[in-house]
DNA sequence: ATTAAATAGGGTAATTCGGGCG
DNA sequence: GATGTCCGAATTACCCTATTTA
């Protein structure tokens, strides 16, 4: 099975700025750290997958108070 | 000689735009820019190789034969 | 042949990049 | 160590109309 990279759906910088209340800069911080993978546009702009996103809003290791 | 008896699928514009997630006006800009190799249709549109795409979307380098 | 959608152009805002600073 | 901001340069997005595609 070929990678399905173009059924991804990827979003912007700003947009995973917003979702996540920070700084468009504080994103690319996180792909650069490697902690977000980005897919590169061909003038070197990053996007990324809307399902990583998703999955670290959702899923984020909660701040040790309570999980349910 | 090479017989492309495989068949090259081709994308339109829109097409690469939305795998890549910009504007299909940027795609366009990568065209004229040599970054990514286009064939016209008999009217001036273009078309781009989906295997070009695929590989430059999953961020591999230059269409190398060996891959150091 | 006619309609509707997509693309090619060109021009101008808005984002993003990268580095460095606080 | 992590985030936000300022800067200049580069890339991308949105505006229009005419032509091509389906």
């Amino acid at each position: 099975m070929a990678l399905q990279s173009e059924s991804e759906t990827l979003l912007t910088p700003s947009e995973v700025a917003s979702m996540f209340r920070v700084d468009p800069k504080t994103v690319t911080r996180w792909a650069k750290a490697g902690k977000l993978s980005s897919i590169r546009t061909l003038g070197g702009h990053r996007r990324y997958r809307e399902s990583e996103v998703r999955r670290l809003l959702d899923g984020l290791p909660s701040p040790r108070v309570q999980t349910s």
